[in-house]
DNA sequence: GCCGTTTTCGGCCCGACTGTTTTCAGTCG
């Protein structure tokens, strides 16, 4: 994550260590890809990948792991890559082979790898019969004819890369959470209503809850006699722009957005989103945008181990199948099959020895295990956990009381005081926070200290009123405060003293942006420890799609946090749920759980409309394990009161 | 490159689809 090129990372200017974890877990995923297009073996590959992504959820820290000779403790570290970690980290230089394997790889190469269909080995092959090194290259070979010569090129091959580079120009891969749901569950009710489809389930990302969908799953319930009418009554319906191939039990389409039956519409977005995302630019993109789907025509009895499979993601499947082999079984989209009775069978007809199963939960109990929600399904010690029958109760949209990050007019925001206090009722929360930006965010029309105190003047005697009414509702006072210099606030201490609470924001993403980890982490602690400060708003900056965030190590910033808390001061950490946002990302959120800092789930409301976003947020809080216990949200108004005021319990 | 209550060597998840092949490699999920 963050960091923007493909180049290996630079070594801090202070060390050692001269690298952190995160860029350690670059620097191996960039291995990993370099050695795919080295046409390396593909075990090895794995295994840089595998380190990567155990790098990048890793909570001990690794400068101690590396000084106490402990990294081959870690699995998926063996003694080649902790020898090439120890080195770098206290050498400030990455191994030789790794620079040499970036010098002698041309960037073009990689862009390579985003064109859809065209892998690894071919974009090899082609570098090396006809010196292609860039897209513009493969392009030119293409329109010359020559790629349809070489040896496992054809013809068609041809014209599909050229549709691939037109596909590549056009649309980004990946679609926002929000976006893909809306497609998805628009294809799905589509699909539900075919003749003959039992029941038809979106899996795959979507199910999953990702910050973004790469494409869609669909799982379709249909009786085999059934199948092809199906198949063709899918191919039939609007909003189909493309058949990417379609066999008897899987379909690959990209769908636009005539599969709406109302016309595509943007949400309100404010000025700083827009901008990163690309602006007027991007709106009509996005209206014309697209969505890869695949469909897979199953049995209904098959329909269960389908849905598990595609759900996946691919890393809690293997630890799954692993599960399975452990116990002799073999698992796979078809069923769990005994491994006595599959022997030398393949697909369908070892499925007819599998255990029968009517839902997933079956499968899970099969196995052993706890049934677990789609959302941790990321080998993240879900199986574990439901082997020792430890998952955690998740977070449900209606547990939700709250939300502590939120605009009027007063800066930015659509609407007025009251009119935000009286959606936030009709929600059914029983209290709101409102927190306006501050002087130095001119761009947002930040508040001076006077208008604010006078806010805070209305807000009063709003509440006074509620409680004379003797309705459960009231609103909390606050501020989004710019972070400022040294992590500085931006209104003085007796302007801070009379709020509720203090939200404290990065804004300035340029300067952040362009300043090392390190920096970022230090400036971003001493915010944290101003007394006023209680949340840390959007902790990385980021824009889904539109930006990385500015380069901060989020465990060192938790720990801190942590120890306030453990002293009795409440600093909470802001899950922005934004879909345009959402950051906190949800690997965090699990840490924070484990450290005990409380999370805060914050629409970060603009608008009325704006404060539905807080279902995007639940969803990303439990894909990180968050339960009702471990976000303020779930607070009465009463102990939310109580908290805000540093009173114990 | 990693890993080991069958192994320090020989495995490493596995099936569908496509386009090129006439038995298979590449790509994808």
């Amino acid at each position: 994550m963050g960091g923007g090129g493909f180049s290996l990372p630079r070594p801090r200017p202070r060390g050692p260590p001269y690298f952190g974890r995160n860029q350690v877990a670059s620097a191996l995923h960039q291995v990993g890809v370099l050695l795919e297009l080295a046409d390396a073996n593909v075990f090895r590959i794995r295994s840089y990948q595998n380190g990567s992504r155990t790098l990048g959820t890793l909570t001990d820290d690794l400068w101690e792991l590396v000084q106490t000779g402990r990294l081959v403790d870690i699995k998926g570290i063996g003694k080649g890559l902790a020898s090439a970690i120890d080195q770098a980290m206290r050498d400030g230089a990455w191994p030789n082979d790794w620079v040499e394997l970036h010098e002698n790889t041309p960037p073009g190469m990689l862009e390579m790898l985003d064109i859809p269909g065209l892998g690894p080995k071919r974009i090899r092959m082609m570098h090396e019969a006809l010196g292609v090194t860039s897209i513009a290259d493969l392009r030119e070979a293409c329109e010359s004819g020559q790629v349809a010569e070489l040896k496992g090129f054809g013809a068609k091959s041809q014209t599909k890369l050229l549709d691939g580079i037109d596909l590549l120009a056009r649309f980004r891969s990946r679609r926002r959470l929000d976006v893909g749901l809306m497609y998805g569950e628009a294809f799905q009710s589509r699909v539900a209503a075919i003749d003959g489809v039992q029941h038809a389930t979106l899996a795959g990302s979507a199910r999953r809850r990702r910050e973004t969908i790469g494409d869609l799953d669909l799982v379709v319930a249909v009786e085999e006699e059934n199948h092809n009418a199906v198949a063709e009554a899918i191919l039939a319906l609007p909003g189909i722009a493309d058949v990417k191939g379609a066999g008897s039990s899987k379909i690959s389409l990209i769908l636009d957005t005539e599969i709406f039956d109302e016309a595509f519409a943007l949400p309100h977005l404010d000025a700083n989103v827009l901008d990163a995302i690309g602006g007027a630019e991007y709106e009509s993109m996005e209206a014309g945008g697209t969505i890869d789907a695949q469909v897979r025509l199953v049995p209904p009895e098959v329909a269960p181990f389908t849905l598990a499979y595609f759900t996946g993601s691919k890393e809690h499947n293997i630890a799954m199948r692993q599960r399975a082999i452990d116990l002799g079984f073999r698992l796979n989209e078809f069923g769990l099959i005994p491994e006595a009775l599959a022997r030398d069978l393949k697909g369908m007809d070892a499925a007819v020895h599998s255990l029968k199963a009517s839902s997933e939960a079956d499968i899970y109990a099969h196995l052993g295990l706890a049934y677990v929600p789609p959302e941790l399904r990321e080998d993240m010690g879900e199986v574990t956990a439901a082997m020792e029958q430890r998952l955690p109760d998740l977070l449900d949209a209606t547990m939700v009381q709250g939300s502590l990050h939120n605009h009027t007019n007063l800066s930015d925001g659509e609407a007025s005081l009251e009119v935000m206090a009286d959606a936030a009722q009709r929600m059914r929360w029983s209290w709101l926070g409102l927190a306006d930006h501050s002087p130095t965010l001119v761009i947002a029309n930040g508040a001076s200290a006077e208008d604010l105190l006078a806010q805070g003047a209305t807000v009063r005697s709003a509440n006074q009123e509620w409680a004379e009414q003797g309705k459960d509702f009231r609103l909390f006072h606050g501020v989004e405060s710019d972070v400022l210099e040294g992590g500085r606030l931006d209104h003085p201490d007796e302007v801070l003293n009379e709020l509720d609470y203090v939200v404290a924001s990065v804004h300035a993403l340029g300067r952040w942006r362009g300043r090392d980890e390190q920096t970022n982490t230090e400036e971003l602690l001493k915010a944290i420890d101003q007394p006023a400060t209680t949340v840390l708003g959007h902790p990385t900056g980021r824009i889904l799609q539109g930006r990385d965030g500015y380069e901060v190590d989020l465990m060192a910033v938790l720990d801190h946090m942590a120890e306030h808390n453990a002293d009795g001061r409440l600093k909470a950490m802001e899950l922005n749920a934004s879909p345009y946002r959402l950051d906190l990302d949800w690997r965090h959120c699990k840490r924070a759980k484990e450290l005990g800092v409380p999370v805060v789930i914050n629409p970060d409301a603009h608008s009325v409309r704006g404060l539905t976003d807080m279902a995007y947020g639940v969803m990303a809080a439990r894909r990180g394990w968050l339960g009702p216990g471990d976000v303020l949200n779930t607070l009465s108004g009463e102990a939310m009161a109580a908290r805000l005021r540093g009173d114990e319990g």
